[in-house]
DNA sequence: TTGTATGCGTTATCAA
DNA sequence: TTGATAACGCATACAA
């Protein structure tokens, strides 16, 4: 079924049909009533991509590549950017990279199906995994506006929103020392994610500034997306009997949640024990027993000023690359 | 930059670059060159537009609208699918309504326009609430396979994957009772969710059998989508001094731990003074203080299952319309 | 191995 | 108000 087939049934040329169907006012009613009823009966759907090479328009479609869905972050930035991007019309389709996260040539094969299939406007890429060497050679490409969220350092020639990540941990520290903790334990999800790297070496150099070193002991590996893998880690070491850290340090809330019910189900008391720091505030942190502090980053202001970013990306494509930094606040609750 | 001039360009006719594009084992290793590096340089890329005019495929997206990517459940759902869908070389992306969720005219314009970019191959829809009579006329239009989940029971006509909330009901109000509470009250989300009618309706039901009636006073209304307005509401409750139910059944987990929360801060204790059952088993649910008592339904095999049907659907579309039920069970934990 | 020519389904221009 | 037709950018059957 096309517009050709219709035209006949209607016994109309196909430029009439096309009319009743873009611009109706322009057809009398009774061929128009007599198109549209022909339509009906059929169940004609016209093609997009005739429609689309004929006149070429916006798809309306935004695509945000995120790590992980299993993360409430990454809705959060969602959320930030669709608030945005609906106002304009666009619609924001999340996509999960999930299992192929580690594999740069899956991520490349991804960004470049989806671009020659033209689903969608521009990008928005999220979480600083995506910008490893071997990945960014995959986007010039695509010749469509991308914007990145905490992408890694080597993406300067892109457009991105950051989080001034340092700031979030000298915060903490002050904290901390206010509260007289000195020592203190990190967690983190694994050493292939670049969030890692660079949060550890900004701790590093704020215990460096003060003389003091993190014991690498007291580095944790564990897994940004599950809670179950924090909650197995710290379960052993409270087992373990080596000695601990008073604080933990989390990466995420994630981690943050895992590694508090384990110490809870040891039988020891937080802050009392243990005390604990998450990263993100993510909006169950607040409800957690006992509740988080965490370092909060501006989650849904990173959506909205990467949206802000891409439809400005999308409207002059010529723009310079931009980035921009949002600060972060550590929100003080019971666990620390 | 189109075809042509690449072709200009690198002194070959327009075939010639479009085989190096799709078949470069068919061209010879020298033009191949000449051709690519040309591509190179102009930084082309071809108009997926004609491309699929010319010779149709398929796009491998699949569209999954969701109500809000705030409830967990709904990326367990999401996990689900792409785990099937992906091994058939589709991507899937979720859309999530958010704010326009409770916009019949504005769901209807997203198929429409989704439909009309026809980048998509299929779609999945989740939440009940998507299937009012105001919604459903706009479906036949998009002629793309659909799959719904927990569709409301007007949809009969659409193949879906539903869970048997009767069973899950019956299994709760045997352990209640088991556990001797008799006193139950419901938290559900609002009546404009048809799930909320649904399983009230089970609820009284149930309770008739045993000639028994569900209060009406402890029939409360909070919201699906955030754990403040449960946690709020509860807090209003345990202050009024009115008399309150032993148990709480909330219709979603994001609820049960609103209410668990609000409970501890007033100074309660759970399931002491009172109980709390959830709904959905999120993962937060097991790691909440005190773990939370749930009824879990098969969330990942609910997207898997959905994701079976629209395959099968894409590749022969006049199968009839099919129903698959699949059981909830409860999980016993802390909190009941 | 390469080129020519045609068609894909739609929109838009121009005439009637 | 309507119809004939060119054009959109690409893939492919067929010819060379």
């Amino acid at each position: 079924m096309n517009i050709k087939d219709i035209a006949k049934q209607a016994g109309v040329s196909t430029a009439t049909v096309s009319r009743a169907l873009n611009n109706p006012e322009k057809v009398k009613k009774d061929t128009l009533e007599r198109v549209m009823r022909v339509i009906d009966d059929n169940q004609y759907s016209l093609n997009p991509f005739a429609r689309n090479l004929a006149s070429p328009g916006r798809t309306n479609n935004i695509v945000m590549l995120i790590p992980n869905l299993a993360n409430p972050f990454f809705f959060e930035l969602i959320k930030g950017a669709e608030t945005v991007l609906s106002e304009y019309g666009y619609y924001l389709h999340a996509h999960s990279l999930g299992l192929h996260i580690n594999d740069s040539v899956m991520l490349e094969k991804i960004i470049d199906d989806l671009g020659n299939e033209g689903f969608f406007d521009g990008l928005i890429l999220a979480g600083s995994l995506f910008f490893n060497k071997a990945f960014i050679p995959g986007i010039p490409k695509l010749s469509k506006p991308i914007v990145c969220i905490n992408p890694n350092p080597i993406a300067n020639d892109l457009d991105s929103v950051l989080v001034d990540e340092r700031t979030g941990i000298w915060l903490t520290y002050e904290h901390l020392t206010k509260k007289g903790y000195n020592n203190i334990g990190v967690i983190h999800g694994g050493y292939h994610i670049d969030l890692t790297v660079r949060k550890l070496k900004y701790v590093k150099e704020l215990l460096a500034d003060f003389n003091l070193t993190l014991k690498e002991e007291w580095i944790y590996e564990s897994s940004y997306d599950t809670i179950e893998d924090s909650y197995r880690i710290m379960s052993g070491l409270l087992q373990s009997g080596r000695e601990l850290p008073q604080v933990f340090l989390c990466l995420n809330d994630l981690m943050a949640i895992g590694i508090s019910r384990a110490i809870l189900d040891k039988g020891y008391s937080i802050p009392k024990d243990f005390a604990v720091v998450g990263s993100d505030d993510i909006s169950f942190s607040k409800y957690f027993n006992p509740s988080l502090t965490s370092i909060k980053v501006p989650t849904e202001d990173l959506g909205k000023t990467a949206a802000r970013i891409l439809l400005n990306k999308m409207s002059n494509p010529n723009l310079p690359p931009q980035r921009i930094y949002l600060p972060p606040t550590l929100i003080v609750r019971e666990s620390c």
